[in-house]
DNA sequence: AAAAAAACAGGCAGTCTGTATGTATCCTTT
DNA sequence: AAAGGATACATACAGACTGCCTGTTTTTTT
Protein backbone atom coordinates (compact mmCIF):
# COMPACT_ATOMS: atom_id res chain seq x y z
CA UNK A 1 0.00 0.00 0.00
CA UNK A 2 2.62 2.62 -0.82
CA UNK A 3 0.33 4.46 -3.65
CA UNK A 4 0.51 7.30 -1.33
CA UNK A 5 4.11 6.77 -0.92
CA UNK A 6 5.56 9.97 -0.56
CA UNK A 7 9.24 11.89 0.76
CA UNK A 8 9.46 13.81 4.23
CA UNK A 9 9.92 17.06 2.14
CA UNK A 10 7.23 16.21 0.20
CA UNK A 11 5.00 15.59 3.40
CA UNK A 12 5.82 18.40 5.02
CA UNK A 13 5.16 20.54 2.12
CA UNK A 14 1.52 18.98 1.30
CA UNK A 15 0.87 19.97 5.27
CA UNK A 16 2.22 23.43 5.17
CA UNK A 17 0.53 24.37 1.92
CA UNK A 18 -2.72 23.11 3.21
CA UNK A 19 -2.60 24.65 6.40
CA UNK A 20 -1.20 28.17 4.68
CA UNK A 21 -4.22 27.73 2.37
CA UNK A 22 -6.99 26.89 5.16
CA UNK A 23 -5.56 29.33 7.53
CA UNK A 24 -5.03 32.17 5.21
CA UNK A 25 -8.99 31.67 3.98
CA UNK A 26 -10.29 31.92 7.04
CA UNK A 27 -8.46 34.49 8.73
CA UNK A 28 -8.73 36.80 5.90
CA UNK A 29 -12.44 36.06 6.47
CA UNK A 30 -12.99 36.28 10.38
CA UNK A 31 -9.52 37.93 11.71
CA UNK A 32 -7.30 36.25 13.50
CA UNK A 33 -8.94 36.14 17.01
CA UNK A 34 -11.66 34.72 15.72
CA UNK A 35 -10.09 31.54 14.08
CA UNK A 36 -9.27 28.58 16.16
CA UNK A 37 -6.38 25.70 15.41
CA UNK A 38 -9.32 23.14 15.36
CA UNK A 39 -11.30 25.17 12.42
CA UNK A 40 -8.01 25.44 10.21
CA UNK A 41 -6.65 22.17 11.06
CA UNK A 42 -10.09 20.64 10.15
CA UNK A 43 -10.37 22.95 6.98
CA UNK A 44 -6.68 21.59 6.11
CA UNK A 45 -7.86 17.97 6.87
CA UNK A 46 -4.72 17.76 8.90
CA UNK A 47 -4.18 16.97 12.64
CA UNK A 48 -3.78 20.10 15.09
CA UNK A 49 -0.57 18.02 16.13
CA UNK A 50 0.52 18.14 12.35
CA UNK A 51 -0.20 21.71 13.03
CA UNK A 52 2.43 22.04 15.77
CA UNK A 53 4.52 20.17 13.79
CA UNK A 54 5.06 22.52 11.19
CA UNK A 55 4.44 25.53 12.97
CA UNK A 56 5.79 26.75 16.36
CA UNK A 57 2.30 28.36 17.41
CA UNK A 58 -0.85 29.96 15.86
CA UNK A 59 1.31 33.19 15.80
CA UNK A 60 4.14 31.55 13.44
CA UNK A 61 1.58 29.74 10.98
CA UNK A 62 -0.52 33.44 10.48
CA UNK A 63 2.82 34.53 10.23
CA UNK A 64 3.82 31.98 6.84
CA UNK A 65 0.21 33.15 6.28
CA UNK A 66 1.30 36.91 5.73
CA UNK A 67 4.09 35.95 3.92
CA UNK A 68 1.92 34.11 1.52
CA UNK A 69 0.04 36.98 0.91
CA UNK A 70 2.91 39.49 0.45
CA UNK A 71 4.38 37.38 -1.71
CA UNK A 72 1.08 37.36 -3.98
CA UNK A 73 1.25 41.01 -4.03
CA UNK A 74 4.72 41.38 -5.09
CA UNK A 75 3.35 39.31 -7.79
CA UNK A 76 0.40 41.45 -9.30
CA UNK A 77 1.94 45.04 -8.53
CA UNK A 78 5.08 43.48 -10.83
CA UNK A 79 2.90 42.18 -13.36
CA UNK A 80 0.61 45.40 -13.28
CA UNK A 81 4.09 47.59 -13.70
CA UNK A 82 5.64 45.36 -16.78
CA UNK A 83 2.50 45.13 -18.48
CA UNK A 84 2.47 49.08 -18.33
CA UNK A 85 5.56 49.37 -20.67
CA UNK A 86 6.32 52.17 -18.92
CA UNK A 87 9.96 53.26 -18.90
CA UNK A 88 9.47 56.61 -16.69
CA UNK A 89 10.24 56.10 -13.03
CA UNK A 90 7.63 58.67 -12.20
CA UNK A 91 5.01 56.19 -14.46
CA UNK A 92 6.26 52.97 -12.91
CA UNK A 93 5.73 54.67 -9.25
CA UNK A 94 2.71 55.46 -10.03
CA UNK A 95 1.39 52.07 -11.98
CA UNK A 96 2.83 50.37 -8.95
CA UNK A 97 1.77 52.37 -6.12
CA UNK A 98 -2.53 52.21 -7.64
CA UNK A 99 -1.64 48.49 -8.17
CA UNK A 100 -1.20 48.02 -4.36
CA UNK A 101 -4.10 50.43 -3.82
CA UNK A 102 -6.56 47.95 -6.20
CA UNK A 103 -5.13 44.84 -4.88
CA UNK A 104 -5.32 46.15 -0.87
CA UNK A 105 -9.02 46.70 -1.59
CA UNK A 106 -9.47 43.00 -1.19
CA UNK A 107 -10.86 42.23 2.16
CA UNK A 108 -8.62 39.27 2.68
CA UNK A 109 -5.87 41.42 1.94
CA UNK A 110 -7.39 43.86 4.44
CA UNK A 111 -7.46 42.05 6.86
CA UNK A 112 -4.58 40.22 7.09
CA UNK A 113 -2.05 42.52 5.95
CA UNK A 114 -3.77 45.62 7.05
CA UNK A 115 -5.47 45.02 10.08
CA UNK A 116 -4.72 41.51 12.02
CA UNK A 117 -0.34 41.50 10.79
CA UNK A 118 0.78 44.44 12.97
CA UNK A 119 -1.35 43.88 15.87
CA UNK A 120 -0.53 40.15 15.82
CA UNK A 121 3.12 39.96 14.71
CA UNK A 122 3.83 43.30 16.29
CA UNK A 123 5.09 46.06 13.91
CA UNK A 124 8.80 45.31 13.78
CA UNK A 125 8.05 42.16 12.64
CA UNK A 126 5.92 42.73 10.17
CA UNK A 127 7.62 45.83 8.56
CA UNK A 128 10.85 43.42 8.17
CA UNK A 129 8.57 41.44 6.39
CA UNK A 130 7.01 44.14 4.01
CA UNK A 131 10.27 45.03 3.44
CA UNK A 132 11.57 42.02 2.03
CA UNK A 133 8.48 42.31 -0.17
CA UNK A 134 6.39 45.04 -1.15
CA UNK A 135 7.96 48.05 0.88
CA UNK A 136 10.99 46.46 -0.91
CA UNK A 137 9.93 47.08 -3.83
CA UNK A 138 8.71 50.25 -3.43
CA UNK A 139 12.19 51.42 -2.19
CA UNK A 140 13.60 50.39 -5.52
CA UNK A 141 11.31 52.44 -7.56
CA UNK A 142 11.85 55.20 -4.99
CA UNK A 143 15.48 55.02 -5.13
CA UNK A 144 15.55 54.91 -9.26
CA UNK A 145 13.40 57.25 -9.56
CA UNK A 146 16.11 59.63 -7.49
CA UNK A 147 18.85 58.57 -9.05
CA UNK A 148 17.04 59.45 -12.22
CA UNK A 149 16.66 62.96 -10.67
CA UNK A 150 12.73 62.85 -11.06
CA UNK A 151 11.89 62.95 -7.37
CA UNK A 152 13.45 65.44 -4.86
CA UNK A 153 16.11 63.79 -3.03
CA UNK A 154 15.66 62.50 0.09
CA UNK A 155 16.05 59.73 2.96
CA UNK A 156 13.76 56.83 1.01
CA UNK A 157 12.89 54.55 3.83
CA UNK A 158 10.85 56.84 5.70
CA UNK A 159 9.62 58.35 2.68
CA UNK A 160 8.66 54.80 1.46
CA UNK A 161 6.68 53.73 4.91
CA UNK A 162 4.96 57.00 4.58
CA UNK A 163 3.76 56.27 1.65
CA UNK A 164 2.71 52.98 2.06
CA UNK A 165 0.76 54.21 4.82
CA UNK A 166 -1.49 56.48 2.89
CA UNK A 167 -1.75 53.47 0.52
CA UNK A 168 -2.79 51.44 2.77
CA UNK A 169 -5.24 54.14 4.29
CA UNK A 170 -6.49 55.17 1.09
CA UNK A 171 -7.18 51.15 0.48
CA UNK A 172 -9.36 50.54 3.76
CA UNK A 173 -11.36 53.42 2.66
CA UNK A 174 -12.45 52.94 -0.52
CA UNK A 175 -13.25 49.62 0.68
CA UNK A 176 -15.89 51.16 2.93
CA UNK A 177 -17.05 54.40 1.26
CA UNK A 178 -15.14 54.11 -2.18
CA UNK A 179 -17.93 51.82 -3.82
CA UNK A 180 -18.88 54.76 -6.31
CA UNK A 181 -16.71 55.54 -9.29
CA UNK A 182 -16.89 59.50 -8.30
CA UNK A 183 -15.35 58.41 -4.55
CA UNK A 184 -13.08 56.21 -6.18
CA UNK A 185 -11.66 58.53 -8.65
CA UNK A 186 -11.55 61.14 -5.84
CA UNK A 187 -9.01 59.22 -4.03
CA UNK A 188 -7.05 58.13 -6.49
CA UNK A 189 -6.82 61.85 -7.37
CA UNK A 190 -5.26 62.41 -3.38
CA UNK A 191 -3.02 59.69 -4.35
CA UNK A 192 -1.62 60.60 -7.76
CA UNK A 193 -1.31 64.71 -6.03
CA UNK A 194 0.85 63.03 -2.74
CA UNK A 195 2.96 60.87 -5.50
CA UNK A 196 3.55 63.96 -7.71
CA UNK A 197 4.32 66.09 -4.63
CA UNK A 198 7.21 64.56 -4.40
CA UNK A 199 8.50 64.95 -8.36
CA UNK A 200 11.09 67.98 -8.80
CA UNK A 201 9.33 70.65 -10.34
CA UNK A 202 9.86 70.82 -14.12
CA UNK B 1 -20.89 52.60 58.70
CA UNK B 2 -21.71 55.00 55.78
CA UNK B 3 -18.73 56.46 55.70
CA UNK B 4 -18.26 55.43 52.07
CA UNK B 5 -22.00 56.07 51.49
CA UNK B 6 -21.42 56.88 47.40
CA UNK B 7 -24.58 57.66 45.12
CA UNK B 8 -24.49 55.23 42.15
CA UNK B 9 -23.86 57.34 39.67
CA UNK B 10 -20.15 57.87 41.61
CA UNK B 11 -19.57 54.29 42.64
CA UNK B 12 -20.34 53.15 38.88
CA UNK B 13 -17.91 56.24 37.44
CA UNK B 14 -15.34 55.37 40.05
CA UNK B 15 -14.98 51.44 38.90
CA UNK B 16 -15.22 52.37 35.63
CA UNK B 17 -12.33 55.40 35.73
CA UNK B 18 -10.79 52.71 38.03
CA UNK B 19 -10.90 49.52 35.04
CA UNK B 20 -9.79 52.14 32.23
CA UNK B 21 -7.25 53.79 34.17
CA UNK B 22 -5.83 50.04 34.77
CA UNK B 23 -6.58 48.71 31.25
CA UNK B 24 -5.27 51.42 29.67
CA UNK B 25 -2.01 50.69 31.42
CA UNK B 26 -1.35 47.33 31.12
CA UNK B 27 -3.10 47.42 27.28
CA UNK B 28 -0.54 49.98 26.33
CA UNK B 29 2.20 48.10 28.01
CA UNK B 30 1.78 44.58 26.61
CA UNK B 31 -1.20 44.33 24.17
CA UNK B 32 -4.71 43.25 24.06
CA UNK B 33 -4.57 40.16 23.48
CA UNK B 34 -1.96 39.46 26.44
CA UNK B 35 -3.54 41.18 28.92
CA UNK B 36 -6.26 39.21 30.95
CA UNK B 37 -9.72 40.18 32.25
CA UNK B 38 -8.53 38.91 35.83
CA UNK B 39 -5.35 41.02 35.35
CA UNK B 40 -7.01 44.04 34.55
CA UNK B 41 -10.13 44.06 37.20
CA UNK B 42 -6.95 42.91 40.03
CA UNK B 43 -5.18 45.98 38.98
CA UNK B 44 -8.02 48.12 39.35
CA UNK B 45 -8.52 46.69 42.56
CA UNK B 46 -12.12 45.22 41.33
CA UNK B 47 -13.74 42.04 40.70
CA UNK B 48 -14.52 40.46 37.64
CA UNK B 49 -18.52 40.73 38.55
CA UNK B 50 -17.78 44.32 38.52
CA UNK B 51 -16.11 44.88 35.22
CA UNK B 52 -18.85 42.82 33.36
CA UNK B 53 -21.27 44.91 35.43
CA UNK B 54 -20.23 47.88 33.58
CA UNK B 55 -18.73 46.68 30.56
CA UNK B 56 -20.29 43.92 28.11
CA UNK B 57 -17.21 42.18 27.79
CA UNK B 58 -13.07 43.15 27.14
CA UNK B 59 -13.55 44.61 23.74
CA UNK B 60 -16.04 46.97 25.08
CA UNK B 61 -13.68 48.16 27.87
CA UNK B 62 -10.88 48.45 25.52
CA UNK B 63 -13.31 50.72 23.59
CA UNK B 64 -13.53 52.93 26.77
CA UNK B 65 -9.82 52.77 26.80
CA UNK B 66 -9.13 53.82 23.10
CA UNK B 67 -11.75 56.72 23.91
CA UNK B 68 -9.68 57.79 27.19
CA UNK B 69 -6.54 57.76 24.73
CA UNK B 70 -8.30 59.69 22.00
CA UNK B 71 -9.87 62.40 24.26
CA UNK B 72 -6.22 62.79 25.56
CA UNK B 73 -4.94 63.59 22.12
CA UNK B 74 -7.14 65.99 21.11
CA UNK B 75 -6.25 68.09 24.22
CA UNK B 76 -2.56 67.91 23.48
CA UNK B 77 -3.11 68.62 19.90
CA UNK B 78 -5.52 71.40 20.84
CA UNK B 79 -2.67 73.02 23.21
CA UNK B 80 0.11 72.77 20.93
CA UNK B 81 -2.00 75.07 18.16
CA UNK B 82 -2.93 77.47 20.42
CA UNK B 83 0.16 77.98 22.47
CA UNK B 84 2.04 77.92 19.13
CA UNK B 85 -0.03 81.38 18.60
CA UNK B 86 -0.47 81.13 14.57
CA UNK B 87 -2.89 82.62 12.64
CA UNK B 88 -2.48 80.94 9.52
CA UNK B 89 -4.38 77.92 8.57
CA UNK B 90 -1.07 75.73 6.98
CA UNK B 91 0.24 76.78 10.14
CA UNK B 92 -2.08 75.57 12.10
CA UNK B 93 -2.22 73.00 9.96
CA UNK B 94 1.54 71.84 10.41
CA UNK B 95 1.91 72.45 13.87
CA UNK B 96 -1.38 70.11 14.82
CA UNK B 97 0.44 67.25 12.83
CA UNK B 98 3.62 67.71 14.15
CA UNK B 99 2.10 67.74 17.76
CA UNK B 100 0.02 64.71 16.39
CA UNK B 101 2.94 62.73 15.56
CA UNK B 102 4.87 63.96 18.52
CA UNK B 103 2.55 62.69 20.82
CA UNK B 104 2.06 59.01 18.57
CA UNK B 105 5.69 58.05 19.26
CA UNK B 106 4.69 57.30 22.43
CA UNK B 107 4.78 53.10 23.70
CA UNK B 108 1.08 53.58 24.94
CA UNK B 109 -0.35 55.24 21.97
CA UNK B 110 0.98 53.15 19.08
CA UNK B 111 0.37 50.09 21.35
CA UNK B 112 -3.25 51.09 21.80
CA UNK B 113 -3.98 53.46 19.20
CA UNK B 114 -2.01 52.58 16.09
CA UNK B 115 -1.59 48.57 16.44
CA UNK B 116 -4.35 46.87 18.65
CA UNK B 117 -7.41 49.01 17.91
CA UNK B 118 -7.84 48.75 14.33
CA UNK B 119 -7.85 45.02 14.68
CA UNK B 120 -9.65 44.41 18.03
CA UNK B 121 -12.72 46.97 17.23
CA UNK B 122 -12.52 46.53 13.35
CA UNK B 123 -11.26 49.54 10.88
CA UNK B 124 -14.99 50.96 10.52
CA UNK B 125 -15.60 51.17 14.96
CA UNK B 126 -11.64 52.61 14.65
CA UNK B 127 -12.73 55.46 12.60
CA UNK B 128 -15.62 56.84 13.61
CA UNK B 129 -14.04 56.93 17.07
CA UNK B 130 -11.31 58.44 15.19
CA UNK B 131 -13.50 60.68 12.85
CA UNK B 132 -15.06 62.00 16.44
CA UNK B 133 -11.98 62.98 18.02
CA UNK B 134 -8.56 63.14 16.18
CA UNK B 135 -9.53 62.78 12.85
CA UNK B 136 -12.53 65.37 13.32
CA UNK B 137 -10.11 68.25 14.01
CA UNK B 138 -7.79 67.50 11.03
CA UNK B 139 -10.82 67.42 8.94
CA UNK B 140 -12.05 70.78 10.33
CA UNK B 141 -8.31 72.37 9.80
CA UNK B 142 -8.39 71.27 6.32
CA UNK B 143 -11.46 72.42 5.74
CA UNK B 144 -10.28 75.84 7.02
CA UNK B 145 -7.31 76.01 4.88
CA UNK B 146 -9.65 74.59 1.87
CA UNK B 147 -11.87 77.66 2.67
CA UNK B 148 -8.91 80.60 2.88
CA UNK B 149 -7.92 78.74 -0.30
CA UNK B 150 -4.58 77.64 0.97
CA UNK B 151 -4.71 74.17 -0.46
CA UNK B 152 -6.39 72.84 -3.46
CA UNK B 153 -9.70 72.37 -2.90
CA UNK B 154 -10.07 68.62 -2.83
CA UNK B 155 -12.44 66.04 -0.61
CA UNK B 156 -11.67 66.03 2.63
CA UNK B 157 -12.57 62.67 3.94
CA UNK B 158 -10.02 60.92 1.88
CA UNK B 159 -7.07 63.45 1.98
CA UNK B 160 -7.64 63.50 6.11
CA UNK B 161 -7.39 59.52 6.13
CA UNK B 162 -4.48 59.45 3.66
CA UNK B 163 -2.66 62.38 6.03
CA UNK B 164 -3.43 60.59 8.95
CA UNK B 165 -1.88 57.22 7.79
CA UNK B 166 0.85 58.78 6.53
CA UNK B 167 1.31 60.57 10.01
CA UNK B 168 0.74 57.21 12.17
CA UNK B 169 3.45 55.22 9.99
CA UNK B 170 5.49 58.30 10.61
CA UNK B 171 5.23 57.69 13.96
CA UNK B 172 5.82 54.70 14.33
CA UNK B 173 9.19 54.73 12.17
CA UNK B 174 10.47 57.19 14.38
CA UNK B 175 9.52 55.51 17.52
CA UNK B 176 11.94 52.53 16.64
CA UNK B 177 14.19 53.88 14.32
CA UNK B 178 13.92 58.00 14.42
CA UNK B 179 15.92 58.10 18.07
CA UNK B 180 18.78 60.26 16.58
CA UNK B 181 17.71 64.02 15.84
CA UNK B 182 19.22 63.11 11.83
CA UNK B 183 16.29 60.81 11.36
CA UNK B 184 13.69 62.17 13.13
CA UNK B 185 14.67 65.93 11.11
CA UNK B 186 14.55 63.30 8.04
CA UNK B 187 11.14 62.23 8.77
CA UNK B 188 9.79 65.40 9.64
CA UNK B 189 11.07 66.90 6.51
CA UNK B 190 9.16 63.82 4.70
CA UNK B 191 5.81 64.79 6.75
CA UNK B 192 6.34 68.64 5.58
CA UNK B 193 7.11 68.01 2.34
CA UNK B 194 4.17 66.12 1.78
CA UNK B 195 1.57 68.56 4.03
CA UNK B 196 3.21 71.48 1.85
CA UNK B 197 2.54 69.47 -1.45
CA UNK B 198 -1.04 69.91 -0.63
CA UNK B 199 -0.52 73.74 -0.27
CA UNK B 200 -1.65 75.47 -3.90
CA UNK B 201 1.50 77.02 -5.54
CA UNK B 202 1.76 80.46 -5.00
C1' DA C 1 -39.90 50.85 55.93
C1' DA C 2 -40.68 47.91 52.19
C1' DA C 3 -39.96 47.03 47.58
C1' DA C 4 -37.43 47.66 43.50
C1' DA C 5 -33.35 48.58 41.10
C1' DA C 6 -28.59 49.01 40.57
C1' DA C 7 -23.83 47.54 41.70
C1' DC C 8 -21.09 43.97 42.91
C1' DA C 9 -18.94 39.13 44.21
C1' DG C 10 -17.81 34.50 43.36
C1' DG C 11 -18.34 30.33 41.04
C1' DC C 12 -19.18 27.52 36.84
C1' DA C 13 -19.24 25.86 32.01
C1' DG C 14 -17.34 25.91 27.61
C1' DT C 15 -13.51 26.88 24.64
C1' DC C 16 -8.97 27.37 23.29
C1' DT C 17 -3.90 27.01 23.23
C1' DG C 18 0.28 24.64 23.78
C1' DT C 19 2.49 20.38 25.35
C1' DA C 20 3.56 15.69 26.14
C1' DT C 21 3.46 11.11 25.00
C1' DG C 22 2.86 7.58 21.75
C1' DT C 23 2.71 5.87 16.71
C1' DA C 24 3.55 5.63 11.75
C1' DT C 25 6.35 6.77 7.87
C1' DC C 26 10.56 7.66 5.76
C1' DC C 27 15.73 7.86 5.59
C1' DT C 28 20.42 6.20 6.46
C1' DT C 29 23.84 3.09 7.39
C1' DT C 30 25.83 -1.10 7.38
C1' DA D 1 17.62 -5.37 3.00
C1' DA D 2 17.30 -4.92 7.88
C1' DA D 3 18.07 -2.15 11.91
C1' DG D 4 18.32 2.01 13.96
C1' DG D 5 17.32 6.71 13.87
C1' DA D 6 14.97 10.74 12.47
C1' DT D 7 11.02 13.00 10.88
C1' DA D 8 6.03 13.60 10.45
C1' DC D 9 1.87 12.95 12.61
C1' DA D 10 -2.14 11.71 16.16
C1' DT D 11 -4.43 12.12 20.50
C1' DA D 12 -5.04 13.08 25.17
C1' DC D 13 -4.31 16.42 28.74
C1' DA D 14 -3.37 20.50 31.67
C1' DG D 15 -3.72 25.28 32.33
C1' DA D 16 -5.86 29.59 31.31
C1' DC D 17 -9.31 32.61 29.93
C1' DT D 18 -13.90 34.50 28.70
C1' DG D 19 -18.68 35.21 29.42
C1' DC D 20 -22.63 34.00 32.13
C1' DC D 21 -25.38 32.88 36.14
C1' DT D 22 -26.82 33.08 40.72
C1' DG D 23 -26.79 35.25 44.96
C1' DT D 24 -25.62 39.35 48.01
C1' DT D 25 -24.97 44.13 49.25
C1' DT D 26 -25.94 48.95 48.56
C1' DT D 27 -28.71 52.62 46.95
C1' DT D 28 -33.07 54.53 45.33
C1' DT D 29 -38.01 54.77 45.05
C1' DT D 30 -42.55 54.51 46.84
Amino acid sequence: MNADRRTQAERSAATRQALITAGRRLFGELGYAEVSTVAITHAAGVSRGAMYHQFTDKRDLFEAVVEDVEHDLVGRISSAVSKSGFTDPIDNLVVGCLAWLDASTEPEVQRIALLDAPAVLGWDRWREIELRHTIGRLEASLSAAAKAGRIRTQPIRPLALVIVGALDEAALYIARFGRTPEEERNVRSVIEQLISGLATEA
